[in-house]
RNA sequence: GCACCCGUAGCUCAGCUGGAUAGAGCGCUGCCCUCCGAAGGCAGAGGCCAAAGGUUCGAAUCCUUUCGGGUGCGCCA
């Protein structure tokens, strides 16, 4: 139930009322009709701009628009009183029905009462961590991971046809040089001394990799030639590491639905197949890039490459496809890979990256805005730096120095929770600080207890309820839920209603920190009602008499609701208790 | 040099795709537990929304320019 929407119908019922009667001209755009909460609750429960926003192409005096609209939504019994102010908005109070019912959806419908339909089933390919496999994955990683799993279940529970995937990079040259590494480490197993030169990854976790393709394959690969491994070891090491990967993905609560491999793009015709499909719409030449300015300029020769006229669908310059040599660039499979996203059906694409690959983002959109003739847009969405603290002071992450921090590290040490939410308290596109102490800190300061707290507390009072010999089920909380609720209980009331249109914005804007952020304003509401009852008796949850109980912890227990929905989309779990 | 992101209270940040007197936390000042969880709440002080133009009924939000910070820039993914 999404009060904003509903009234929202309203308003252009009463609008296409007056058009019948002749008191607005015909053909009018109500596409730019607004039906929001005011940003100060003196002026009313709800607003909406209608009268201004005609008046611009009526070229009627918006206060007389806004007059006759008023009259009109008088007669809606929702509204419990319209008036018009400042240039021509019309503000509303809604009757206290409107309260009543919005708390009875949340306790009826539960988790389903901020769903939308939204999306409409609407296809959309989210891919996000694809992380290399050549390690673990880091901090940075991390935050790539949570945005990209809260933002694919937000759009789940806007009504979107979700798919969450990781396209391994498992295709290009690094995977020669940890099939490398690993070897070095497998020799080791067998005793020999190595040295991991430049170009070879030291890093421990890799030991464990070379023992097992020991035990695997024995002394078979010992002083062998590099043709004769090569391969083998490559697969059998990228797998361990998608293997480790996982893991670390599932110590986060992360899960994908499909791991896509850049290898099975190579040999099977696919790259040339998407290559010739932008061919054939005229936008793949060879010629010889301008070099960049401002660069070092030193190394730089005139090369005659492969190129895609990405230019054509808004880059600055045309990206090579292909090296001099005649192999692939990496953009190449990049392509071909969304090339495959497109030809899945896929109605909506949605790529999140670290914003050190922030300059690949023009050329990935023009590459599917030429294979999917513009038919299916593509977001990308980058996620800034992580900058770490401990105990205040910063500290660098170096791999030298051991302070590499890994995902695992971070959640191993502050949690699931914790790391999920505190990763969202920030949009993607500002940097975040991630301060180990800090975040583990409780109190009002730190958003995640602040939230989990609003939610213990309701817990504990639908606890005490209980114990009174309350029916807490919320069914019954549903139909003991008085008529009227009480002056200070409103502001809680309206923003449980703000539920599901917040759920809309954030999944449009494809931004899931606003559900981060309104939980917290939802908590504050709730915290503040909470201790009016110190002062005022008559607002305490629990009351003496039983049925009086059950009137009174229907709006907390809508609360929790509400609470328990959103941190679900955060994929953050909502405690009962936290002592 | 070019592109993208950012610039809002002393600090860290929100600001609902253009709405009314710009919000929150921290910090500072003063309060509230014989009371349902004080991990909480209330009140006060704090702003030329980087700057200048423009678009219009209306701009922190959209456009242009400038300044300042970050990221990236052919044959690495």
């Amino acid at each position: 139930m999404n009060i904003f929407n509903d009234l929202r119908d309203a308003v252009i019922a009463a609008l296409k009322a007056l058009q019948a009667g002749g008191a607005l001209p015909e053909g009018l755009d109500f596409a730019n009709v607004a039906v929001e909460p005011p940003r100060d609750p003196a002026h009313g429960d709800i607003a909406t701009n209608a009268a201004m926003v005609l008046a611009k192409v009526s070229r009627d005096n918006p206060r007389d628009i806004a007059q006759m609209l008023a009259t009109k939504l008088a007669e809606d019994a929702r509204i419990a009183e319209v008036s018009v102010a400042g240039p021509g908005f019309l503000n509303m109070r809604l009757s206290s029905a409107v309260w009543h019912d919005v708390t009875e959806a949340a306790l009826k419908e539960g988790d389903a009462f901020g769903r939308s339909r939204l999306g409409r089933g609407e296809k959309v390919n989210v891919e996000y961590v694809s992380a290399n496999p050549t390690g673990p994955l880091h901090v940075g990683h991390t935050r790539g991971a949570v945005f990209g799993d809260a933002l694919a279940s937000l759009l789940d529970y806007a009504g979107y046809d979700v798919t969450r995937e990781y396209y391994i990079n498992d295709g290009g040259a690094q995977v020669d040089v940890l099939a490398r590494s690993v070897y070095l480490r497998y020799l080791e197993a067998h005793g020999q001394e190595v040295a991991f030169e430049d170009g070879t990854y030291p890093g421990d976790y890799l030991i464990g990799v070379g023992e097992a393709l020991k035990a695997k394959v024995g002394d078979a690969f010992v002083g062998k030639p590099e043709e004769v491994w090569l391969d083998d070891v490559r697969d059998f090491a990228t797998e361990a590491m998608m293997d480790m990967i996982r893991e670390d993905l599932a110590q986060l609560g992360v899960k994908m639905d499909v791991f896509y491999s850049e290898k099975s793009l190579y040999g099977t015709g696919r790259i040339e197949a998407a290559i010739e499909a932008l061919r054939d719409k005229g936008l793949i030449y060879k010629g010889v890039l301008e070099p960049p300015k401002g660069k070092k300029p030193e190394d730089w020769e005139p090369r005659e490459q492969t190129l895609f006229k990405s230019t054509e669908h808004g880059d600055d310059v045309d990206r090579p496809i292909m090296k001099s040599d005649g192999a692939w660039t990496y953009f190449a499979p990049d392509i071909a890979y969304h090339y495959d996203k497109v030809e899945r059906g896929f109605d909506q694409l949605i790529d999140i990256f670290g914003a050190d690959h922030g300059g690949y983002v023009k050329r990935m959109k023009a590459a599917v805005a030429a294979l999917s003739d513009a038919r299916v847009p593509l977001d990308i969405k980058l996620t800034q730096l992580v900058k770490l603290y401990k105990n205040g002071e910063p500290f660098k992450m170096s791999k030298r120095a051991g302070t590499f921090v890994t995902l695992r590290d971070v959640v191993e040490q502050v949690g699931p929770d914790v790391t999920r939410f505190h990763m969202l308290t920030r949009k993607n596109d500002a940097p975040l600080d991630f301060d180990f102490d800090k975040v583990l800190e409780q109190s009002r300061e730190n958003p995640v207890y602040y939230v989990q707290y609003a939610h213990a507390r309701i817990s504990s009072i639908l606890r005490k309820a209980e114990e009174q010999g309350c029916k807490i089920g919320d069914a019954a909380l549903a139909r003991a839920l008085p008529d009227d609720l009480a002056e200070a209980e409103l502001p809680v009331a309206r923003k449980v209603a703000e539920w599901p249109r917040l759920v809309e914005i954030a999944a449009r804007s494809h931004e899931p920190h606003r559900i981060a952020f309104y939980l917290y304003e939802l908590a504050s509401e709730f915290h503040t009602l909470y201790n009016r009852g110190n002062d005022d008796p008559a607002l305490r949850f629990v009351q003496e008499d039983v049925s009086r109980t059950q009137a009174k912890i229907a709006l907390p227990r809508a609360v929790a609701v509400v609470i328990s929905a959103g941190l679900g989309i955060l994929g953050v779990t909502p405690v009962e208790e936290m002592r």
